[in-house]
RNA sequence: GGUGAUGUAGCUCAGACGGUUAGAGCGAUGGAUUCAUAACCCAUAGGUCGGCGGUUCGAUUCCGCCCAUCACCA
């Protein structure tokens, strides 16, 4: 039975470039679509820019344009970028746009007819000269744990520390550079601690559809476990879905100066990219697949990155939920990439944009192929490894797919004027098996392209091994041998379009090229099991696909590299699609020495092990109490449990960080650390303290 | 600090409900071949299956601890 089924892509933010981590989530859907499609199956696939928001909102403003003529731009290059991937969305659309005001107003009204909507004040920071209320990201101060200038309100770079804005020492707008100040303002929630949501999202993130397949990977529904806590435990709270003026985005019906965040319509994109796309076609019923009473028997698949897990499997299910509409029957979820084996990174090079991988004219098909061979279905993280690529293209594309009909196409266009004999069907016995046994084909439906590919080029070995054992070169010399040599290669042949068919959703160029070789129809898939009729013509042989060289690549890292003093632009950290892979040279140790004035920062006391615990729960920690000579005793968690009984340490006098940020654990708050020693390579085992000489007394400085 | 994932040949990865000699592709080495963009074919070498301990007749596979990497949470 043909089934229907909906199919999104995370939609990318409308403030920075596509880029190859992009790209393993968007070619991981297209190729599903399209592997969809050859089954004969109605797949109805659509994307958009997400386009609202406080970062937008700036750059546009930096820029000199409107926010409308800032999308407007974007929306073009993205379009671009993934058209030249052969990401082929049916429609590519913008949250700003009236089908989208219209659902998000439409799913905001009917969660606030169910009582899921409240209003509370919150206190922020606002820019007084701006008069704005200000996202995390843009407060800049100095880091409440390291001291380092210039960090971001939410964590900081140098250090690792997370934190609320708040805690910034001397906070600067990095808008205006005034000074912010904290104002209450009314925002709106949407209240995912009520009951009924924890409990339909409890079942919902662990549940399957109504095909009995997961809605999410087992991975991933862990991780939501994880997030809902056990039953009884109410770990969410309620999301605030409203920002206040001036916000580049849709007004709050009934909430003049009221703006919906960013990060509730921009899912609701989805819908309305393929409202838009239904309206252009006319043929589709856009109620059957979204609406929530009538959408039996058609799928909606959404296919996103591991760092918007969060926003696709909690709210956005609730929200479409209780305002009536259907839920996601399966989320795909991918991970990072990382480029051999490190976060991209824009000093190294490998953080490489789409736009400069073809302008560097390297062939999208290489990209299209290493990432499926790379994809395995899972949350793992998907490493491109340059070197591995060379490798793999070169050798399985090249070498064993390609030369099949490289090999043999000269002699039937030379001997037979292009036309082909009937094959040999025993030759071709072993791939008639492996279609039947379905090997590829679930493969790529669970999203398994490596495992496709494994066995693909088992199959293009075997085309290879069989053309070398009948040497059609050789019957070509010997007289009466013409029609075996006619076979041989005609053989080969029909295995070569079997392999661009079973290749056809990861290198659709490719394929459409084999089909113009072949002078075939496109490729089906139900299809594959027939062959190529006697006296079929082929067209003249052509190459369809060249090596990577090296020097292509070194080509695409160079142009990619961008020097380290430019700040990294500003960036939302609600990016949609965007995995946040963050440039990973911030942290870069300078010198391997440090100053003495970085070594007075930390504030070294002598401390005295007032008392010691063990810690109900932890496997490693200990709970101290220790007298510095302060009024109170600081309670510090240390994680020296192994090594020592909590009775001997009474008493003891020791070494303790005393100005290290306050960290809020599990436990309790930790107001420090005790300095332990501990052999790195691992060869002496055990954790050892630190002990002054005799006549040392609690609070003593260190230095 | 907690939780989870990952760690298998030089590289990229499979696999094992615990059980005969742990696999593939690439790379390396040797051979064969010349139809094919030095591609293809055959063969060989190469692994304490991260480390330590436990359960078991038997563990790389199960359990515990440790190490490394990554992610999430606080």
């Amino acid at each position: 039975m043909p089934r229907n089924i909906l199919v999104t892509n995370a939609l990318p933010y409308a403030n920075g470039d596509i880029h190859l981590g992009h790209l393993v989530g968007y070619i991981q859907a297209d190729i599903w679509v399209r592997y969809q499609r050859m089954q004969g199956h109605t797949v109805h696939y659509v994307c958009a820019d997400d386009t609202h928001g406080t970062p937008v909102m700036l750059r546009a403003e930096k820029e000199g344009v409107t926010p409308e003529q800032l999308i407007a731009r974007v929306h073009g290059e993205h379009l671009r970028d993934f058209t030249d991937f052969s990401v082929d969305f049916d429609h590519y659309h913008s949250t700003h746009s009236d089908e989208n005001r219209w659902f998000a107003e439409d799913i905001y009204g009917k969660l606030k007819a169910a009582g899921l909507i409240e209003t509370r004040a919150i206190e922020q920071f606002y820019d007084p000269l701006k008069a704005m209320f200000l996202p995390d990201r843009f407060i800049k101060g100095e880091c409440p744990k390291c001291g380092a200038l210039d960090q971001y309100g939410d964590n900081c770079e140098v250090c690792g520390a997370a934190y609320a804005p708040t805690d910034l020492k001397n906070p600067v707008s990095a808008v205006s550079g005034a000074r912010p100040e904290m104002r209450s303002s009314e925002h709106y929630f949407f209240k995912l601690s009520d009951p009924r949501a924890v409990d339909f999202l409890r079942e919902w993130t662990q549940g399957a559809g109504a095909d009995g397949a997961r809605r999410l990977q087992a991975e991933a529904a862990n991780k939501m476990k994880e997030w809902l806590g056990e039953p009884g435990e109410n770990k969410l709270s309620d999301w605030d879905i409203s920002r206040d003026a001036p916000y580049f985005g849709f007004e709050i019906p009934g909430a003049p100066g009221k703006y919906f965040y960013v990060w509730l319509d921009a899912p609701i994109g989805y819908f309305a990219s393929f409202k838009h796309l239904a309206d252009q076609s006319g043929r589709i019923d856009v109620a059957r697949f979204i609406d929530g009473t009538a959408a039996a028997g058609t799928e909606l698949v959404h296919f996103i990155g591991k760092d918007i897990l969060y926003f696709h499997a909690l709210f956005w299910p609730a929200m479409l939920h209780f305002a009536g509409y259907r839920t996601p029957t399966q989320l795909a979820v991918n991970g990072f990439l990382t480029v051999d084996g490190a976060k991209m990174s824009k000093s190294r090079g490998t953080f490489i944009t789409a736009r400069s991988y073809t302008e560097q004219k390297l062939n999208p098909e290489w990209l299209r192929y290493y990432f499926a061979a790379k994809s395995n279905g899972t949350m793992e993280d998907v490493d491109l490894s340059l070197d591995d690529m060379i490798a793999k293209v070169n050798s399985d594309l090249v070498g064993k797919f390609i030369n099949i009909a490289s090999r043999c196409a000269g002699f039937i266009t030379k001997r037979f004027e292009g036309k082909l004999a009937a094959p040999a069907l025993d030759a071709l016995a072993t791939y008639r098996a492996s279609l039947d046994a379905g090997e590829v084909a679930r493969a790529y439906e669970a999203r398994d392209y490596s495992r496709a590919l494994r066995e693909i080029m088992r199959l293009a070995d075997h085309a290879n091994q069989y053309v070398n054992d009948n040497k059609p070169w050789e019957l070509a010399k010997q007289a009466g041998q013409e029609a075996r040599m006619h076979t041989v290669c005609s053989t080969a042949l029909n295995q070569f379009r079997v392999l661009a068919g079973l290749l056809k959703p990861i290198l659709p160029s490719v394929a459409a090229q084999v089909e113009a070789f072949l002078n075939i129809a496109p490729l089906q898939w139900a299809q594959l099991t027939d062959t190529l009729p006697a006296g079929h013509a082929i067209d003249k042989y052509q190459h369809m696909l060249t090596r990577i060289e090296r020097a292509q690549i070194d080509a695409l890292i160079e142009a990619n590299k961008s020097s380290l003093a430019p700040q990294p632009e500003q960036s939302s950290r609600q990016r949609h699609a965007e995995a946040q892979q963050k440039d990973a040279e911030a942290a870069t140790t300078a010198d391997a020495h440090i100053g003495i004035d970085d070594f007075t920062k930390v504030e070294l006391r002598i401390a005295k092990i007032v008392s010691a615990e063990h810690v109900e729960g932890a496997d490693k920690l200990l709970r101290l109490q220790l007298d510095i000579g302060e009024a109170k005793p600081r309670q510090v968690f240390a994680g020296i449990k192994s090594a020592y009984d909590p009775a001997t340490l009474v008493g003891r006098l020791t070494v303790m960080v005393a100005n290290l940020a306050p960290r809020k654990m599990k436990f309790g708050l930790s107001e420090g650390m005790v300095l332990a020693a501990a052999d790195e390579g691992g060869k002496t085992p055990g954790l050892f303290i630190l002990s002054p000489d005799a006549g040392a007394t609690p609070g003593m400085r260190v230095k």
